[in-house]
DNA sequence: CTGAAAGCGCTTACAG
DNA sequence: CTGAAAGCGCTTACAG
């Protein structure tokens, strides 16, 4: 408990806010000119811009957002758009920390962010009319999959929209911006193998995100880099959650009692398999080692720590924003790929 | 890898997005009339409303809310404002939880959400200019500490506003919703009391949270009531997170080694006690019996399973929408407690 | 029930 | 450099 502080502020009385007239009436000028300082001050006469500035000051005038954007034809907005089941969006911190990132960039530039899920028709609905309502610029796909309907009617809206992470059979079509998640996968696969593991099994993400595909070939090209077999028992798909992380590695160990390393495509995935290795009394990383992939945070804190590949999310943020916001993009899709790194920690240690 | 889309849609056209006029012209009455149709559809004849619903449908109109918003004076707009370190948003799932619930509530009805942070200076001044800009009708504050300077900045603008969880010292002032935090925790300890423990311990929240401040003293109302001795040492605070939670129960079984229960007032603090339970060879529920607070999920996925108080977080979204939405309040702040319900598991069984 | 008109608060050619 | 005016796309009294 604690006292209220010294001077609660009550509301405002109602008043109506400045306009920009009020501010003209105040410095002695046309509105227009009020609009021009406003809107960068060229064009202006150094006592005009000065006393507007006075003016702006003294009324506390702050310009109406809504207004600009119905005269520009620009809102400002831009949708964030989560597609993935909402589950996920608790258990998984990568979408929390690309939403933060994201906001941030936009934030920087003065541009705002509205969340949207569209993970069932009203939803989808609802977004399309809010696109097509001219209340956004532009839309950010989070984890998108090709068979999704929104994709080609979001599309059809004429909309720019930049995905994260390559969207399989839209790469013409959307522009995106990704990890390297092929350069990723495989440096840390071969480091695995560096460290001589030789039966290095894989969790695979859903087959139908780009970025999983690429993951699993980073894998596949490490193994045959240092001449180890492909062996298909060796390589189970999850959905990126902690549970499919365990579940698939009970998989692996049934089918194959001696793999001494697994690499999941997803941090999450990584500690359901430590669980599962845990549960069935093997050591990591002294019996099999383990990787993952993200390095969010969560990577350092389960037991023992992850080895990872860490992806760069500020700047996959700040270059889906760069996109964004760029008029070029609905012209020409681009897509964009930042280069990871790999973070070794003890559950696959050097 | 797998084969494009049949027919990838290719961009519209910018063509310009058909008006009320276009749909009026179509219709072959006045675009008031259009307007009116679109807005409830009273005052209008039989078949001046089937002729612009017709027209609607034949040119695809949607209406522009932007100028919709300008001219009504509201703009379906509401921030959902996070002013905790960011470090929070990822890793806590209450929030997860709670910005799924709003923006469920607000696409109910057709408002959006725009999210915001403010965890420093320059983040703060831009969300107060973007509420004067007249951009949002509303703001939901999550998690807000009274000596936060934006509070009051806030409240100054007159936009009504409604906290998630009192804030202390700000109780006529600002709206809230939170769950009966008093009751829940009384709840659980007075059970952890009921199957015979004797030496409770808890690991509160901060100090300067309502909810906090609640949990606190439902614990120690259930110890009374149980006849159990307040013992100030048994009391140790925390920050929510994971790791204050394992620290907390270190410090706790290092000042008495006896305790035989434990309350944590997060789930997330309660599965950090678990980790130091582990580490310090102590059974859980044998030894310890641990509980937490929130059910989000987390709790269920711990080992063991988590006895905890149940927030009905999707009444919370709901009321806190309704709250915002809600002329009156910013006429006069209201104060509404949902309540909670006991959940027990492995960590604290019957 | 319906139309003509004013207005929401800005921006931006268009003339000076 | 600056002002008067038109326009962004709606809503809503105000008359009929």
């Amino acid at each position: 408990m604690q006292d209220p502080p010294a001077e609660t502020p009550s509301p405002a009385s109602p008043r109506k806010r400045p306009t920009i007239r009020d501010v003209a009436r105040e410095a002695g000028v046309s509105y227009a000119t009020v609009s021009r300082v406003l809107n960068g001050g060229k064009f202006v006469g150094e006592q005009a811009r000065r006393a507007v500035e006075e003016a702006v000051a003294r009324t506390g005038f702050t310009a109406n957002t809504l207004a600009r954007s119905l005269a520009t034809g620009r809102s400002g907005s831009y949708v964030f758009l989560l597609t993935e089941p909402h589950q996920l969006l608790f258990d998984d911190p990568n979408f929390a920390v690309l939403l933060r990132g994201v906001a941030r960039a936009l934030s920087d530039r003065r541009l705002s962010l509205v969340l949207m899920f569209a993970s069932n028709d009203v939803e989808r609905e609802q977004l399309l009319q809010y696109v097509q309502g001219g209340h956004v610029d532009g839309v950010m796909l989070v984890s998108s999959r090709p068979g999704d309907p929104l994709l080609s009617q979001l599309i059809q809206t004429g909309i720019p929209t930049v995905a994260c992470g390559r969207v399989l059979g839209y790469e013409g079509v959307i522009s995106s911006v990704a990890a390297d998640d092929f350069a990723g996968a495989r440096s840390v696969v071969e480091h695995l193998a560096a460290t001589g593991r030789r039966r290095i099994a894989m969790i695979a993400g859903p087959p139908d995100i780009g970025g999983a595909v690429d993951r699993l070939n980073g894998y596949l090209a490490a193994l045959e880099k240092h001449g180890l077999p492909r062996v298909d028992s060796r390589i189970v798909p999850g959905d990126w959650s902690v549970e499919s992380g365990r579940e698939a590695m009970r998989a692996l160990l049934e089918a194959d009692p001696d793999i001494d390393a697994v690499f999941a495509a997803s941090d999450l995935m990584a500690s359901g398999a430590l669980t599962a290795l845990r549960h069935a009394g093997r050591d990591v990383p002294a019996d099999v080692a383990v990787a993952g992939f993200d390095d969010t945070g969560l990577a350092e804190r389960v037991d023992p720590p992850l080895t990872t590949v860490r992806q760069p999310f500020d700047r996959i943020s700040e270059e889906m924003v760069r996109l964004i916001c760029d008029p070029e993009v609905n012209r020409s899709p681009l897509s964009i790929t930042v280069s990871t790194s790999l973070v070794v920690r003890d559950s696959a240690p050097y």
